[in-house]
RNA sequence: CGCGGAGUGGAGCAGCUAGGUAGCUCGUCGGGCUCAUAACCCGAAGGUCAUAGGUUCAAAUCCUGUCUCCGCAACCA
């Protein structure tokens, strides 16, 4: 008999950049319930990848003076190096620069374009010459090119149309019939309410500015854009449409996509009308989770508050960290990420309560009996039965909600039993009855009954904590086997009366607070600002990404700092963020745009001397030229502070 | 009136779909215990459930208005 099938995604990430908590706290989930449905016996596909293509990386890699594959490489690499540190057991990784990804999206490109799905039309938008780059009209500043500034002229660039509105109807039924289909419920509610009931437009899916992208077969102009590109992998992955489509007819359809909440639309839209266009099945749930955020901003690059999660990792362990992000994030909602949190969950949850029963237990065992094992000889006590009817239901509403990916519901179930067994051992008073040679039955009954509910803690919490469990069964006795099996949590007694003991390491030392948070604070925030203004030469070496915590003489002298005197300043119109400032640098006078209008007025920035970055490349700012940049200090927060000499100097001084 | 989310003891959250004693974790204070990672257990203090109305025998929960915060679109060098 076959076992039955779960496929899960992620969505593939764009490797443009490293990747922050945020995409593994994504990943994690994924992770937690693909470890938990392979316990409970099923076939699990858990897939995850990377989206590489389009205008951004080939950008990107063009700065950098390698090749877009040279530069995706490079990041995936890093990824997949994350991916193992935080043990995440995907079946595949997709890369849709894999060749047989982009055959596949090739053949579905042709197959809708045949069916009349797909059309050529015109796309109209505005062009920007200098920067072969299309915009729409929202994307303008005051009727400029938003990257460059300079005038924008009306084309019409030929490009193939998806027909969207075709599936309009169709899709509203489906989720209306479907409650399940987009979780949770208040995304269904956006959806139609925002874009599906006012009326879809069909989508451009091809371009012709870039060429970083999957060719169209049969027009080798055109490259196809991101949405079929993109939302492809999750059946080219299985090899749809190829040689061997053994997979696909396996697990298609998906039973789960997870995916962050700002991309609920193109998967609860686009992707079913595709896949409807395609005649292939829906996807059973779209699940779009919240956010990590930070001091209740959101995490990104601009504030400087990205948290990188390999640092993370290696201070506190990957189970830890797998730990935080799954138990503090209520399901589909935004959650707090600080440091102060993370600490204080380890030390209480981890460390306090489970780390310290697992110690006190094995420690009681090897200190009251004879090589710490059990007799067969056991008595139970007034409070054995309320400990065995709490795990047995508390086993219930934790499986379901793992069912519902209500994770952190589900290991809050769990830490209820572990305090219960924290208070057993109150109750029952095991150092008193080892005073007495005729409690030993009944003490040997105490100490059984923790080391069962230790194992099958220990079992619960393997698809959330893959490594502690292993650390729990060498201490209580346990091999991995029929012991150790999801199945077996459902019978209390199933540890061999004589079980027995090994005191064992510190799963969970206690952090000092104080002293860590001092710690990551300087680790995180000064590295992440340097890094940005390196990674420009540092490109060539691969290895760099991963060695950039230090940076010699010779890149910091490529930073040109210097004084600069603010002498002008006023707000940007229709900004509430920008200030636009004229600074005098010695001699020179420049225009400078900052992004700090909620923090300073131009009435007190005017006067003040500043730390002014004065290479750095020029840019257009909501089509006001900045030359340089004005350095601040950001908080947690946020918020800014600008930089300035501490005594007067003359302005144009040179900062090194 | 662009769309959506959120406002609950010091902090972070649950409760709201199916109205009826306001619950959890952390923190604070007091006590207990000593098996254990100065951990564990018990108890206490602390809440006009943003605000103003309405429906109801009864509203944190349903309805309406208002305020504040956050996210999405534009902006962040």
């Amino acid at each position: 008999m076959s076992k039955p099938t779960y496929y899960i995604t992620t969505p593939i990430y764009y490797p443009s950049n490293k990747l922050h908590i945020g995409h593994s706290y994504t990943t994690v989930a994924a992770d937690a319930m693909a470890r938990y449905k392979r316990l409970r016996g099923y076939d699990v596909m858990f897939l995850t990848g990377t989206d590489e293509h389009g205008q951004k990386i080939e950008r990107r890699a063009q700065e950098d003076g390698v090749t877009p594959q040279a530069f995706v490489d490079n990041i995936v690499d890093w990824i997949k190096e994350l991916w193992t540190t935080m043990d995440i057991t995907y079946d595949k990784f997709i890369r849709t620069t894999d060749t047989e990804h982009k055959e596949t999206v090739q053949k579905i490109f042709k197959a809708l374009y045949d069916k009349g799905d797909i059309y050529k039309s015109e796309y109209a938008g505005m062009y920007c010459t200098p920067c072969e780059t299309f915009f729409t009209e929202h994307q303008l500043v005051d009727g400029k090119c938003p990257d460059c500034g300079r005038p924008v002229e009306r084309v019409k660039e030929e490009s193939y149309f998806f027909k969207l509105s075709a599936y309009q109807d169709r899709l509203i039924k489906h989720i209306e019939e479907n409650p399940e289909f987009i979780q949770p419920q208040t995304r269904q509610n956006e959806m139609l309410n925002n874009f599906l009931r006012p009326g879809l437009d069909d989508l451009c899916v091809s371009r012709t500015s870039f060429k970083w992208g999957v060719p169209v077969e049969f027009d080798p102009g055109h490259v196809v854009y991101v949405w079929i590109d993109a939302l492809s992998n999750y059946i080219s992955a299985l090899g749809y449409l190829s040689h061997n489509d053994e997979a696909f007819k396996k697990y298609w359809p998906a039973d789960v996509h997870l995916v962050g909440k700002e991309i609920v639309r193109f998967h609860t839209i686009i992707w079913p009308a595709l896949l409807m266009a395609l005649e292939l099945p829906l996807p059973k749930q779209i699940f779009g989770h919240g956010w990590l955020v930070i001091d209740g901003g959101k995490m990104s690059k601009s504030k400087g508050n990205v948290v990188d999660p390999s640092i993370l990792v290696s201070r506190y362990g990957s189970d830890a960290i797998r730990y935080f992000l799954l138990r503090e994030i209520a399901f589909g909602q935004d959650g707090n990420f600080t440091n102060e949190a993370l600490i204080t969950r380890i030390n209480s949850d981890l460390a306090n309560d489970l780390g310290n029963l697992t110690s006190r237990t094995v420690a009681m065992i090897e200190k009251y009996f004879e090589g710490g094992v059990l007799p067969e000889v056991q008595e139970e006590n007034e409070f054995d039965a309320d400990i065995k009817s709490l795990v047995k239901t508390q086993i219930q509403k934790a499986e379901d909600n793992v069912e519902k990916l209500f994770f952190n519901n589900a290991l809050e179930d769990i830490w209820v039993i572990i305090r219960r067994l924290n208070k057993y051992i109150d109750e029952t008073m095991p150092w008193v009855l080892a005073k007495d040679e005729a409690n030993k039955a009944k003490l040997a009954g105490v100490l059984y009954t923790l080391s069962e509910g230790l194992r099958i803690v220990s079992i619960m919490i393997e698809p959330f904590m893959p490594q502690t469990p292993e650390k729990i069964w060498a201490q209580i006795g346990v091999q991995r086997g029929e012991l150790t099996a999801w199945d077996s949590i459902h019978t209390w007694g199933a540890l061999p009366k004589a079980a027995l003991a090994k005191k064992g390491e510190n799963m969970f030392p206690r952090i000092d607070k104080e002293k860590e948070l001092e710690i990551l604070e300087t680790a995180n925030t000064p590295k992440t600002e340097i890094k940005e203004e390196v990674k420009q030469e540092v490109k060539e070496e691969p290895k760099e990404v991963k060695e950039a915590d230090y940076i010699t003489i010779d890149d910091f002298a490529k930073v040109e700092l210097k004084i600069g005197e603010v002498i002008e300043s006023a707000r940007v119109p229709k900004s509430d963020k920008l200030l636009v400032s004229k600074i005098k640098l010695g001699e020179e006078v420049r225009q400078i745009v900052s992004g700090i209008a909620k923090y300073y007025s131009p009435e007190e920035f005017v006067g003040t001397k500043v730390v002014v970055v004065t290479n750095l490349k020029p840019v257009k700012l909501r089509g006001i030229l900045s030359v340089g940049m004005v350095l601040c200090a950001a908080d947690e927060s946020g918020k800014l502070v600008a930089v300035g000499p501490l005594e007067d100097v003359v302005s144009g001084s040179e900062v090194r």
